[in-house]
DNA sequence: TGCGGTCATCTGGTCCGACCAGTTTCGTTA
DNA sequence: TAACGAAACTGGTCGGACCAGATGACCGCA
C-alpha cells in the first residue's frame, strides 16, 4: 500500500466518515432533517466550524442538501447525486459493487475512451506511438516493485494518455472525473485477468493505433468490456 | 432569472472568483508557485481561514494543486482537471464555448442518454409514459412565465427523468454531474431552435419510448445532435 | 574549502469562539 | 381568531491562535 501511515485522522474526517456511513447505510433516510450543526459539535466536543466544513464536503458529494438558515437534510442521493456520490459509494463498499453499478460505469468508459481511440487513430504521430510504448514498458518493468493500487494507477494513466493524445481535452477531464471509480475497477480487473494479459492488451491497442485502425481499437475495447461483464455474470 | 438578488458576495467568493479569472485567463501559468495564504489574506485584509477554504475549493475544481507544508501551485488543469474545471470554464466564458468543447460534451451526452433511452424503451411502464407526458405539458404551460435559464433547467430535468426511469441509477449520477454544462447547452439550444421545436421533439421521444422502439429514440437523439453541430459549423 | 547537522522560519492544516443575517416558532395583542 | 412581532433558532462567515512538516540559511567541524 502507498498510504498506510495515514496522517492522524482529524475531527473533520472523523465526522465526515461517520456521516457517510450513517447515510449510505440507511440510518437516515432521504428527506430527513438532521440535527443542527451545533448539536453535532457539542456531541463530538468540537467547534461548529469543523462540522460546517464537513457538511460542505458532504453536500459536494451530493449526500446532504443544505438549506441556508433553515436546516440540513439528507439528500435523495440516487436522484440528485453526482460522480462524487459514486466515489463515496465505491469507497465505502470497496470491491462489493453491484453488477448494475459496474455496467453503468463501463458504458461510460466505452463512450469516453472509444471516442478517444477513434480520434487518436486518425491523428496519431509517431511520437504518440513511442510515448505509449514507453508507458507500457514502464508498467512491465515496475510491476514487480509496486503494489496493486499503484499498478491500477498506472493503467489509469495509460488510458488517460489516450485521451490527452487524442486532442480532445474534454475527454481527459471526464476521464479524470472518473479517477477514483476507475482505480476500483482496475484493481478488480487485474485480480481477475492477471498483469500479463492486461499489459498484452495495451500492446494490441497500440498496434491498432499505429495502423490507424480506429474501429479495430474500438472493437477491442468493446470486446474486452463485454468479456469482463460475462465473467462477472458467470462468477456470480 | 431565479437568483438575481444574489446574497451579498462574501470575501471567500470574491477571492475564489478572482483566482478563477486569473488562472483561466493565463495571469499565472501551470506550475507557477502562488504566494502564501498569509500574503493573500493580508493583501485582501481578511483572515487566513477564508483563503484556506477558498483554495480548498479551487483544488476541488482542479485549478490548483496544494502541496501541504510546502506551497500551492497552479495546476495543469487541462491535463489534471475534472468536470468541475469544465464547469468553471463554462461559467467564466458563458456561451463562448469552442466547438471542440461542445463536441466533447455532446459525445458524452449521446453516450449517457442514448443508453438510458434504449433501456427505458425496453422496461417502460404506462406510468412512465404518463409521467413524461405530464412533464412535457408542464414545460409547455410554464413557458410564458419563466426565464430562459429556468426553461433550460426544465429541459435538463426532463432528460434526467429518462435516466431515472430507465432503472440505471449510475446514469442519473453522471447526468447530474453534467448539470451546469448542460444548462449552458440548453440555453444555447433553445435560442437556436426555439421553444416549440424543442418541446415537439420531447413528444417524439415519448412516442418512440411508448412504442418500445429504443433504436428509434437513439437515432432521434443522434440526429438531433448531429444537426445541432452542423448548424454550429455553418454559423461559425 | 567543503561537508553535515541544526535550528529558526516558512508553509499549509486544524480548530475555536464570536459574530452575522435570514428563518422559524410561538406568544401576545388587536 | 387572525395578524403581528420578538425571541430563539438555523446555517454562514470570519480572524486569530496554534500545530506539525518542509525548507533553507547558517554555523561548526573535518
Amino acid at each position: 500500500m502507498n498510504r498506510i501511515e495515514k496522517h492522524t485522522v482529524t475531527n473533520r474526517e472523523k465526522f465526515i466518515n461517520a456521516m457517510i456511513r450513517d447515510i449510505l447505510s440507511g440510518r437516515w433516510n432521504p428527506g430527513d432533517k438532521l440535527p443542527s450543526q451545533r448539536e453535532f459539535a457539542e456531541k463530538m466536543g468540537i467547534g461548529k466550524t469543523v462540522i460546517q466544513s464537513g457538511f460542505e464536503h458532504l453536500a459536494a458529494m451530493g449526500l446532504v442538501e443544505i438549506k441556508p438558515k433553515s436546516g440540513i437534510y439528507v439528500a435523495d442521493y440516487m436522484k440528485t447525486g453526482n460522480i462524487e456520490t459514486l466515489n463515496a459509494i465505491v469507497q465505502l463498499n470497496g470491491s462489493e459493487l453491484g453488477r448494475e453499478v459496474i455496467v453503468g460505469i463501463l458504458d461510460l468508459r466505452l463512450a469516453i475512451e472509444g471516442t478517444a481511440l477513434r480520434a487518436l487513430s486518425l491523428c496519431r504521430t509517431s511520437e504518440d506511438v513511442l510515448r505509449l510504448r514507453s508507458l507500457t514498458e514502464d508498467i512491465r518493468e515496475c510491476s514487480v516493485d509496486v503494489g496493486l493500487e499503484e499498478l491500477a494507477e498506472r493503467f489509469f494513466l495509460w488510458h488517460r494518455e489516450i485521451c490527452i493524445l487524442s486532442g480532445k481535452p474534454i475527454l481527459t477531464l471526464f476521464m479524470n472525473t472518473m479517477h477514483d471509480v476507475s482505480i476500483a475497477f482496475w484493481v478488480r480487473y487485474l485480480g481477475m485477468y492477471g498483469l500479463d494479459f492486461a499489459v498484452d492488451r495495451l500492446d494490441r491497442f497500440i498496434d491498432f493505433i499505429e495502423a490507424r485502425d480506429g474501429n479495430g481499437a474500438y472493437d477491442l475495447l468493446a470486446a474486452g468490456i463485454a468479456d469482463y461483464l460475462d465473467r462477472l455474470e458467470n462468477q456470480a
